[in-house]
DNA sequence: GATCAGTAATTGACTGAGCAGCGAACTTCC
DNA sequence: GGAAGTTCGCTGCTCAGTCAATTACTGATC
């Protein structure tokens, strides 16, 4: 394998319009806008993050049930140490509550607050709206269904190996 | 519309469980674990991470064009001065080189260096190795299809609403 | 041709994340 | 019941990004 600038440069070349490459930069480029995009409206129209909405979201799911850092750290895709530190932000914000767990004196257990609770009502209906504009709106109701379900067979692909 | 705070509680975990939120969340977590996973691999077998792939994918797709900071920030989803720090450390590198543009005094056009067409090759396999199997693999042909149409239609809303 | 609005890149101060390493608490296994 | 290994959350440090302000240049308008 001789390798001339010339010949290097048309491999490069070939190798950046691989069709692969560009479907792939649409679905790393649509999700970081649409999230871009959800994040500065709750910012500006309720004070909070789009990473904070998440926490909201998976604490208020099944309520009176409680979930550790460990579990927000798993769903959220984020390291402990990132955890700890956006919970100390919302702790400080008073969206969430810290209560030790009664089983495991090692885990603290994340619940939320009145005042989280009712952020979560705000933030969920800006976030319903850029959802509906940019992710439901632009497509069909059959490419819609086949979206999600391409996005759960990679989600689970990705699940299966390591973790 | 009064509020105790049970019914908040319902309203909340009612908000949590919308179907739209659990589908976008799929979107926002399998882009960032697929982000994710590039950018160790990357890191790990080339050196670079997944941002400074993008710059050259977006540097050797046209050769002999060259291509201005500021369209590098478009195409890269970045700052402006996100962008300068990035290619601050590019260049340090010697992935990349700064050439003052003839035309216009301001701006910084940026091309390849050689070694920057060389960490391209052996990046793009990389790339291609992991694509391969999280994004390709867990989906047919036809839903990979359906899918690329149904992000191409998404960042089209995006792109057309506010630049 | 002087002025003035707009744009490109840079810099300083800050933020939100990761990694590595820590102590405390739990589990397993003898 | 103790030793060894594992897990949970926290902390110091660093890194890659943002925002806001600055400088240098361009181009349109009077």
């Amino acid at each position: 394998m001789n390798s001339t600038p010339q010949h290097d440069a048309e491999a490069a070349a070939r190798a950046a319009n691989s069709p692969l490459v560009r479907d792939f930069g649409l679905l790393i480029t649509s999700a970081t806008r649409l999230e871009q995009r959800i994040d500065s409206a709750l910012r500006r129209e309720c004070g909070i993050s789009h990473t904070m909405l998440e926490v909201l979201i998976l604490l208020c799911r099944r309520s009176g049930e409680e979930i550790s850092q460990r579990q927000l750290a798993d769903g959220l895709t984020l390291t402990s140490s990132g955890t700890t530190r956006l919970i100390d932000r919302m702790e400080e914000a008073g969206l969430v509550r810290r209560v030790p767990s009664p089983g495991d004196r090692r885990v603290a257990l994340v619940e939320p607050t009145a005042d989280g609770r009712t952020a979560l009502l705000g933030a969920a209906a800006v976030h319903a709206r850029v959802v509906e504009e940019f992710f439901v709106g632009p497509l069909t109701a059959d490419d819609y269904t086949r979206l999600t379900g391409a996005l759960a067979a990679i989600d689970r692909a990705l699940r299966e190996d390591t973790g």
